[in-house]
DNA sequence: GGAAAAAGGTTAAGCGCTTAACTATAGATT
DNA sequence: AATCTATAGTTAAGCGCTTAACCTTTTTCC
């Protein structure tokens, strides 16, 4: 591999003048400037990554880093929707991407990651970090290096989705489709920060509509499609009432919809089922189901933003994007009275 | 940042010792190896990435990379299984993994790849390489760095899903329930190496029992949702006897089944359908998609076992890994004569 | 016309680590 | 006793790049 040195010695000059001039200083004659990219096209010269990383301290690198627990994040599109906005905001400004999955020992990231963190290899971090549990952020954060964090753990720099904006808003489709008797189907809040978010915006709308949140019935799941199937046939056999069923994930209301499947319960003329993330399978599946799209990609793509930008001595405001309903075909109003389950 | 040199000099020792100590070389006392590991803890040291790299030649950095190409790569959830199989097994031997989706500018992949490729960053590449147009493995070989192709781009090492045998077990199975009148939901062989494999399973099926391939209706999708639909849409309204569609991806299929579902023709009753990749959404939709489970985690795994093999010296068999047809609900024997669609 | 400033370039000192080459001592071998 | 070898460490030369400090020539300005 040719290095600097060998673009010096063709080009005639010193190894300061090419460096100075790839790197785009001002103060050089058009004629040194031509020489040099003259030579270093000859010679086929690409820079060592390393060398320039030891020398100058960055690495043009960034990790995005999210915790390895639970029902696999990397199964969830979700994270791969995130992951797609970096990665094009990341191509567009020239800088490398890093992924890292750290395995929480004893509430801790995995050894490896901490070395990594402090290994001086990695410009800035982007981490998806609300599992209460651990923050992969936290030992970023606390080294001093750029961080963004996408989540609720504590950062000064963070990207959010309004989670409780997008709880009232599926909440309140519901109610004014005219359900009453809705059964929520949630996820233990100690494993994610979102969830008590969303939690919160179901119960204002609730509120707003004078209904009690509390006495609606409520089961809790794991986020997979498996829990959501469970959870539906829990609360179906409890209250066999219920018009209504919340989800606060897509995957699981996917499980609703089985469950209510193979009870021979329409969906939507019988029941409404509601998500929340707007996966890619949501608008594909029979019926399309209404979910509260949270915009992913732009999530990931605003968090690369801001990270870029502090990595250049910019000082970013944190954002809290907004979500959208998407109303798709597995919400309607209210079936009218005379129509029983049975009969429907 | 604490570097050797502190420790070194809180250790009491040379530079030289601290480092080899801290690689493991032998011929130390266990008083040294102690006070070197003493002082690394007291000072919390942890070594610097770049100019070990530098020094060393290696940055135990491996790419996973993927052409930016057709129906977005991201959006493929086949992708991110292999992507965590590599990861996996990166965790666990030590590396880091670096993620790159070079965009193809005529017919070659973008300047900032090929500078990545040669910049001395990374130790070896995995690639994604079925794209005829363009192969992103080949400037990684030209330039001798090791590499591991996941696909059919020409390598010395490679993972591959056995899409032959694949096509077969598919075809195979639908013959086997007495369809003949099938139709086929394919993508031009333009756009994927793999489309030729399977292809060519289905025919060895259909010749094993004496059915002409060439005669069957066929459809060429892109291996979107939509084109899968729109397939299924115009072999449906060309051939209306059909019995059986048999795709050659499963997003493509499900796109057949929601055209099958406002035709209001059944699944499996009226139609067997069967994709090819079982991806995460073909076992929760309803009715689950019998498909071809083409192992995307283990060929990840296994392209990341056979690289760090290289790295480390050994010399690995190329790789084709076996798929298996999995029988879900979407596919049925051939209605009985009686039962024509409108009656179903 | 002379001083200051700008333009155009060079020299050389690192960045923090690895490793070949070397020194020195203790025990084993002949 | 002399030689050899294994053990236990040190010295110092890079790896390829950036950049502060410095030098020289040309331009600008009063």
């Amino acid at each position: 591999m040719p290095t600097l040195e060998d673009v010096a010695r063709r080009a005639g000059v010193s190894t300061a003048t090419v460096s100075k001039v790839l790197s785009n200083t001002p103060y050089f004659s058009e004629r040194t400037r031509a020489k040099v990219l003259q030579a270093v096209k000859e010679i086929g010269y690409v820079p060592n990554l390393a060398a320039r990383a030891l020398s100058s301290g960055k690495t043009q690198i960034i990790a995005f880093v999210f915790p390895y627990v639970y029902d696999a994040l990397f199964a969830d599109p979700f994270v791969l929707l995130i992951l797609e906005g970096i990665e094009s905001e990341c191509h567009q400004r020239g800088y490398n991407l890093l992924l890292s999955t750290p395995r929480i020992v004893s509430g801790q990231p995995d050894e490896h990651y901490l070395q990594l963190v402090q290994s001086g290899y990695i410009d800035g971090f982007i981490a998806l970090d609300s599992v209460p549990s651990a923050s992969v952020v936290e030992p970023v954060f606390a080294h001093g290096i750029p961080s963004v964090t996408i989540g609720y753990h504590p950062n000064t720099f963070f990207v959010r989705a309004d989670d409780c904006a997008g709880g009232f808003q599926a909440m309140d489709h519901v109610l004014k489709l005219g359900h009453r008797r809705i059964g929520v189907i949630s996820v233990n809040e100690s494993l994610h920060f979102s969830i008590s978010q969303r939690l919160a915006g179901l119960r204002a709308a609730a509120e707003a509509y004078g209904l009690d949140f509390d006495t609606l019935p409520m089961a809790e799941g794991d986020f997979s499609t498996a829990s959501g199937a469970a959870c539906a046939a829990e609360l179906l056999s409890r209250h066999p009432d219920l018009t209504a069923l919340v989800c606060l994930n897509d995957r699981m209301a996917i499980g609703a919809l089985q469950q209510l499947h193979v009870r021979a319960i329409r969906v939507p003329d019988q029941m409404t089922v509601i998500g929340y993330d707007d996966i890619p399978t949501a608008a594909i599946i029979v019926p399309p189901l209404t979910t509260v799209n949270q915009q992913a990609f732009r999530q990931g793509q605003e968090a690369a933003r801001m990270l870029l930008d502090i990595l250049n001595g910019r000082s970013p405001q944190p954002i809290t994007l907004p979500v959208e309903l998407v109303v798709r075909g597995s919400s309607a109003p209210v079936p009218a009275p005379g129509l029983t389950r049975k009969g429907g």
